[in-house]
DNA sequence: TATGAATGAGCCTTCATTCAT
DNA sequence: AATGAATGAAGGCTCATTCAT
């Protein structure tokens, strides 16, 4: 008899990775407030108490949710910054419009700001993890700055920051976009940070 | 007898308006999710049955909320408008820069935009008074950089949403200010305007 | 037209009275634990959001229920204390009697008791009142005491706390009683007290 | 090879008697309502499944559990029916005083007589064993009065519920006792036996 | 008009129990 | 024999809404 497809520890990863893809399109599609526990398993294909054989209670499911899109924020930023000079740019202003593109992941990232604005645990948590991904957006744009011959108008951090603000912002502002057709919140973005950078180096 | 002081249309009027007033604040403070009937009430020194003596249910109280905002922003818009080409860049800086530290005002917005995006009967009417108060801003920033010699580095709409966006991305972003220290969205806004305005008028 | 039986305010005590009455029926047949929110109201008669608009939280229900019945104990036993030392004997056995045979009310004590050891805040408000059934008992008991001539084998609080505790420990540790047929925990009470008296006179 | 420490029948008696102290210990903090499976067998150092490869269901456990406290104490109180007239008296008081200052046993007796009272099926088995303990107890206390050379004031069988009853009783009605400062229930039954047998003697 | 008791649906969480491993 | 993921039935509690007053 051939061994099984799947070890115990397997099954569980899977039943916990299903658990969280259906919590980021729930949150995605009703908010925080309106994910409950009950849509959240019913869209894994699970019982409510699955959630509980997994996850200390729900906003542990959240959080794990949300340390697990930084993580990959922070790692494709980081890939970026090992690029060469004459690449970055391109790359930068990629990443920036696959992000904006992604509304379901930018819907989930207000909805735990949000919350986390309500709920001190959580903010601790958020905040510490909100901050290692905007270092890391700065250092990215401080060396596209530098790439570009351009000076920062600003201070690295706070441009990282009012570059996820606007990216949040327009996703907020906007209808849901018709699926396939991209939101402009990329081409916003980058035709600002275009726009220093250019004219910088012009004078 | 002399007359009551108010007639009974006044009144009610008047919970109305106590009743909308309570709920701007219980929003901002609470989120659309925590602001309950009863806190809410509660907050204008009513009981929650006077809520439903003067609103069809709790989704029409925001929309009224709603409107009453957007009106207001496009009024305040409008009046900058009728300023003088001197008086205007300062103008609007201030204005965007009231708008940032308000932050109860930013949130209320936010948790709308949220709940527009749930909820079609609230969108429709949302995104209509959403344009109005877009196209009145990008009016205004259209002449503010007029004003200032440069032009505009993309469409003036595309901007005034940009600016808006930052200013509600950046107050999701941050932990609660400490009261009594401006949030740096209007001073990050206003480098960016400054940034193209003044650099333009170099080159 | 005739004014409605009930006012509002009477209508609400009516129901508080019938959520109490079934509470304590339920506590008595299905324990602390087994005492349901929803099998009070159900057994009330009304839906389980009513007790919620009545007490402030299961707790608080059998907190209301523990302060009704210390108060109807010491009002009895303070009305037993009225009257003359010939009586008192007699009557005194009839109020034990009384209640060792009414089992529900018993075993409602012990539930509270045995809840009040696990939950600290409750704990508080219980012992509290549990002091004052005592000293009142133990006042009685050394009436009785000196209205027989004997002198109290103990401290009077310890003896009204021993004859407090058979009652409740004669309760938990036999089957329930047929109805009709009185449990002898009366009858061993009067015994032990009794006892003490008659022999100490003789002495 | 050598043969193993424990033979596989060893091994899961020990697991048994490993998981019923460990329900013991649990009934005793908690409550029979607030000893879960997973409390006991984490207090044992087991999962929750070795619970059910040793017993039927979580009430099989207590049935068990019942059994050995009940066994226990008959065979300990028979053991003292052998010893001589003269020092019986300090050894029935002696055994009293230890049951009363052991609240974890009293209350483990408690929490099932409780679950007795509700169970039919636990019921039958319970009672049966009680009443010889109760029997064993009478006898007891019968001897214990005969070496005093006093009467008994009741039968002797209602003394011996009494007895256990008012130590049950006291436990319940005290808040837990510090550790170290023993019951008062021991000194309460003491003095109330030594009452009837140093005044009968005495007269 | 405003009140607030009562409803009923829904939420988060706990837990005895099952069963594949 | 022991494990522990998953189930499913409760349980305590909240809240928008209704309606008699």
């Amino acid at each position: 008899m051939p061994p099984p497809r799947l070890t115990r520890a397997e099954q569980q990863a899977q039943t916990r990775e299903r658990l969280l893809a259906a919590a980021e399109r729930v949150v995605a599609r009703c908010g925080y407030g309106g994910a409950s526990i009950d849509l959240i398993s019913a869209e894994a294909g699970y019982s409510k108490g699955a959630v509980y054989s997994n996850f200390e209670s729900k906003e542990a499911v959240f959080l794990e949710l949300l340390r697990r899109h930084m993580e990959k924020n922070i790692t494709e930023l980081a890939a970026l910054m090992d690029l060469g000079a004459d690449s970055i740019s391109a790359a930068l202003s990629g990443w920036l419009e696959a992000m904006a593109a992604n509304d379901d992941c930018t819907m989930l990232a207000v909805e735990l700001q949000l919350h986390a604005k309500r709920n001190p645990a959580f903010a601790g948590r958020y905040y510490a993890l909100q901050r290692q991904s905007t270092l890391t957006l700065a250092g990215l744009i401080e060396r596209y700055f530098i790439a570009s011959g351009a000076h920062l108008p600003m201070d690295a951090i706070d441009l990282a920051d009012a570059v996820t603000a606007i990216s949040h912002g327009l996703a907020l502002q906007r209808p849901d976009a018709a699926p396939g057709q991209p939101s402009e919140a990329g081409k916003v973005i980058d035709a600002l940070l275009k726009g220093f950078t250019t004219r910088a180096a012009v004078s």
